[in-house]
DNA sequence: CTAACCTTGACACATCTATGGTAAGGTTGG
DNA sequence: CCAACCTTACCATAGATGTGTCAAGGTTAG
């Protein structure tokens, strides 16, 4: 099977041919062009597709989530920063958090 | 140092009171509440709060990223998903799309 | 009791995202 | 050479996000 033209992409994938554009245009499937500039679409491209257009479904992600997510795996320290901030969240009645709070909660009571 | 209400937790933490109830609407921070429901911001909830600004102003990150990052960490399924769509994508000239696209390599030439 | 807080809920609005369409022009295959 | 593709670059728009403000009513401190 040839590469696909961004039509037949779109057809086979079930995007359509503006979105491909678009997913490109954020870096989430960039297909090599052919020497007149058509994009062209191989099977890594059509799986990267179909299995985008499952992650959508089954999850409700977004692109923009994706473009997220691809930002936490290339920057370390932004991972790094959003990964304690969240993790310092989980800890509801935590030892760590009891011990901040204990000065409050013996104002307040 | 007493809790705080939304009021003073703002002026400290510089977001506004409205921005305050909107980031407990969407689970990122979420203070006890007085008897009477009011909400009482103690060391841990202005702590986040002002990290919560940092992340923002260094990463420029918005409160939607921080609630899909937090999905991340909550759904293995969701994470694995991601994370090898993502791995997919970062391959470009790897032997396993070399290998996948070797076919259409020679038809297209 | 009153002023100054707080509560929820609603309306408003700018901005961004995801998507479609359209126009002007290049490429390709029969 | 012509039809049917493709390219980029716009304009449009429905929905979501982030933020302010206001209204109707409860709480609190002096």
């Amino acid at each position: 099977m040839p590469d696909l033209n961004v039509g037949a992409a779109a057809a086979e994938t079930g995007w359509s041919a503006r979105m491909l554009r678009y997913l490109e245009q954020h870096g989430l499937v960039t297909p090599p062009r052919s020497q007149a500039g058509y994009r062209a679409y191989g099977l890594p491209e059509l799986n990267r597709l179909r299995s985008l257009r499952d992650l959508r479904r089954v999850f409700g992600i977004d692109p923009a989530d994706l473009v997220f997510a691809r930002r936490l795996r290339r920057e370390p320290e932004l991972r790094r920063a959003v990964d304690s901030w969240l993790a310092a969240g989980e800890d509801a009645g935590s030892w760590v958090e009891w011990e901040q709070r204990k000065h409050e909660r013996l104002l307040v009571a």
